[in-house]
DNA sequence: ATGGTCGTTTCACGA
C-alpha cells in the first residue's frame, strides 16, 4: 500500500498533475492539502476514471484538503474533537479531514501558517496545534492497535537542519520553539516521523518557495510529514519525497511525500 | 529590511 501527502496549491489548477502523480507513483491513498476548492468545485471525474474515490472537506477554499483513495474511503470525518476555528465568528475552516481506506486511518491536515510570531494566526497556529495532540492521544488510547498516519503540510520545521539557512529565521515562525515543542508533543503522544529514517536530512526538503531559484538552488525547508502510530509505523517499508514533482514548470511549491507501507 | 513568484476571492493579499 502506497501512502502519499501533497501540498498541491490549487487542485484545479494542478488536477492533471495530480492525475498523473498517482499513476506514476502507483499511489493508492493521496492526502491532498491547500486545495483551494470548495467541495462543488472539485475536479474529480478524471481521478474517478482512474477509480479513486474523493473526500474533501473545501467550505474554505484557501485551507481545503482532501483524501483520495482506490482503496476504500469509509468513516470520513472533517475537523477533529475541538478544532478551533478563526475569527468572529469563528470561520469554518477546512484544515482536516480523516478517513479509514483500506484499514488505515490516514489524516489529511493543514496546519495553520501563523504568518509572524506576533500575529493572532501564531497563537491560533498554536491552539490549533494543540487540539490536534489531544484528539490524537484520544485516538491513541481509544484505538491503540490501529494504524493512523498524521500527514500533511505542518508548516513547523522540527530541526534547524530542516530550512536553508537557519540564521534566516530568527524572527519567523516554523522554527519557533512553541512550534516545535507542539510538534514534539504529537510524537510524544505515540506518532513517530516515519520518513525521516529513510530519508535523514541534512538538505532534505519538501517545500521549496517559487522564487529566486529556490528549488534549483535547493534551498528549502522540510515541512511536510507522515507521523504514524506504533501500528502503522512498523508497516512501513520505505519513503520518498518526490523532488522530480517539484521541478519544471506548473509544479505546487512543495513535493509530494510517499510512504510504503507491507501489506 | 526587502523582494522575488505563484494562485486566487485579482489591480490585493496570503503563502
Amino acid at each position: 500500500m502506497r501512502i502519499a501527502t501533497w501540498n498541491v496549491n490549487s487542485v484545479r489548477s494542478r488536477i492533471a498533475r495530480v492525475e498523473a502523480f498517482v499513476a506514476r507513483q502507483d499511489i493508492d491513498v493521496l492526502a491532498l492539502q491547500e486545495t483551494k476548492a470548495r467541495d462543488d468545485q472539485w475536479p474529480t471525474m478524471g481521478l474517478e476514471a482512474l477509480g479513486y474515490e474523493v473526500a474533501s472537506a473545501g467550505h474554505d477554499q484557501w485551507n481545503g484538503v482532501a483524501v483520495v483513495s482506490r482503496v476504500g474511503l469509509e468513516d470520513v470525518e472533517r475537523g477533529f474533537p475541538d478544532m478551533p476555528g478563526y475569527g468572529e465568528p469563528p470561520a469554518s475552516e477546512a484544515r482536516a479531514i480523516g478517513a479509514t481506506c483500506g484499514g488505515v486511518r490516514v489524516w489529511s491536515l493543514y496546519v495553520p501558517n501563523g504568518r509572524k510570531p506576533d500575529d493572532p494566526h501564531y497563537h491560533y497556529k498554536l491552539r490549533w496545534l494543540s487540539a490536534l495532540r489531544d484528539a490524537a492521544a484520544a485516538w491513541r488510547e481509544s484505538a491503540p492497535d490501529l494504524p493512523v498516519a498524521l500527514t500533511g503540510d505542518w508548516n513547523i520545521a522540527p530541526l534547524d537542519e530542516d530550512v536553508f539557512d537557519i540564521t534566516r529565521f530568527a524572527h519567523s515562525t516554523h522554527v519557533t520553539p512553541a512550534e516545535r515543542g507542539a510538534f514534539e508533543a504529537v510524537v510524544e503522544a505515540g506518532y513517530a516521523d516515519v520518513v525521516r529514517p529513510f530519508q535523514p536530512g541534512p538538505e532534505v526538503y519538501t517545500y521549496w518557495d517559487y522564487y529566486r531559484q529556490r528549488f534549483e538552488r535547493n534551498r528549502g525547508m522540510r515541512i511536510d510529514f507522515v507521523l504514524g502510530s506504533p501500528a502503522f509505523e512498523k508497516r512501513v517499508v520505505g519513503a520518498e519525497i518526490d523532488r522530480e514533482e517539484r521541478a519544471g514548470t506548473g509544479s505546487s511549491d512543495h513535493a509530494p511525500v510517499i510512504v510504503e507501507l507491507s501489506d
